[in-house]
DNA sequence: GCGGCCGTTTACGTTAACGTAAGCTTTGGC
DNA sequence: GCCAAAGCTTACGTTAACGTAAACGGCCGC
C-alpha cells in the first residue's frame, strides 16, 4: 500500500507553520517530498521528520541540529570507529538535553513562586478592599 | 557592605562567553554595569542577571523573552488586574515548559534507542571477528 | 468563462545575536 | 619609561530562519 499523503498546506496547518516554512526545509535538504506534477506530496515519514524538526525547534535546536539529531537513527554507521563517534556524540547530546531539563526544572519552580506571590498578593488586597475577613472578631 | 563585583572578563570566562556578548546585552538593555571611570563594573546581581539570561537562551529563549521573563520577578504589578495578566501569563509560560520538558524527554528515549542499537552492533561486529563467543558448545 | 483558491518559482527583505576589525585609553609589571 | 594585556567605542559584516512580494499555472464551482 502506498500510504497516506499529505498536501504542503495540509501539514502547514497541523502543524502551525507557514507553507513557506515547508519549503525553505526543502531548501535545505531537511525534507524532500516526492511529485505529482509540479505540486509536492508528502508521505507519512516526511510529516514525522517535520515534526522531528519542530520539536527540535522547540528546545532551542538549529534546523542543522535537528536533522543531525534525526540521522542519527538511520544506520550510515558502518564500521567500529564510526559506531564510537556516535555514542560519544549521543553522550554529549544527553548531557545538555539533561541540562536543559535542569533549566527548565529551574524555571518552572520560579514560576510557582511567581504564582504564589501574586495570588498572595490579590487575596491581600481583595481582604483589604472588598470582603472583611470573616476569621475576625 | 558594597559586595563583590567583577571585571566583565571575569563574567565572560566564567560563564563561557566573549566580552563582546556581554556588551552585546547591555546595548539591549538586559544589564546595566555601574562604572569605574571607564570600566564597567559588575554586582553579583548583574551576575545573576546574565547567568538567567544565559540559561534562557539554552532552552531557546530569545533574549527579549529572557528578560521578560526575569522581569516578572520584581513587582511593578500594582493593580489586580495587572496581577491576573501576569497570573495568565505564567500559566502560559508553564505550558510551553512543560511542552518542551515532554520533547526532552522523548529526544532522550531516542537517545537511549540510539545507545543501545550502537552497543549492540558493536559488541556483535566484534562477536564475529575478534572474541568467540564462550557460550557456544 | 471567470473569479477564487491552491500551488509553484524567483528574488529581495528582515530580525536576532552576535563576530570582527580598527583605533584609542588605561594599567600593572619589569 | 615602556610594552603588553585588558578595556573602551564605533561601525560594518555575518548567519539562520524565515517573511513578503511579484508573477504565473491549474482547477472548480457557478
Amino acid at each position: 500500500m502506498t500510504g497516506k499523503t499529505y498536501s504542503i498546506s495540509d501539514l502547514a496547518s497541523e502543524f502551525g507553520v507557514t507553507t513557506r516554512t515547508i519549503r525553505f526545509y526543502e531548501e535545505k535538504g531537511l525534507v524532500v517530498p516526492l511529485r505529482q506534477g509540479q505540486k509536492r506530496l508528502y508521505s507519512g515519514a516526511d510529516r514525522v521528520r517535520i515534526k522531528l524538526i519542530l520539536r527540535g525547534k522547540r528546545i532551542g535546536m538549529t534546523l542543522q541540529e535537528c536533522v543531525d539529531f534525526i540521522d542519527m537513527y538511520d544506520p550510515e554507521h558502518n564500521n567500529a570507529e564510526q559506531l564510537q563517534a556516535l555514542i560519544e556524540d549521543v553522550k554529549g547530546r544527553r548531557e545538555r538535553l539533561l541540562q536543559q531539563k535542569k533549566d527548565i526544572d529551574d524555571m518552572l519552580a520560579g514560576l510557582d513562586e511567581v504564582q504564589a506571590l501574586c495570588e498572595a498578593s490579590l487575596a491581600d488586597s481583595r481582604g483589604r478592599t472588598a470582603t472583611p475577613d470573616p476569621r475576625k472578631p
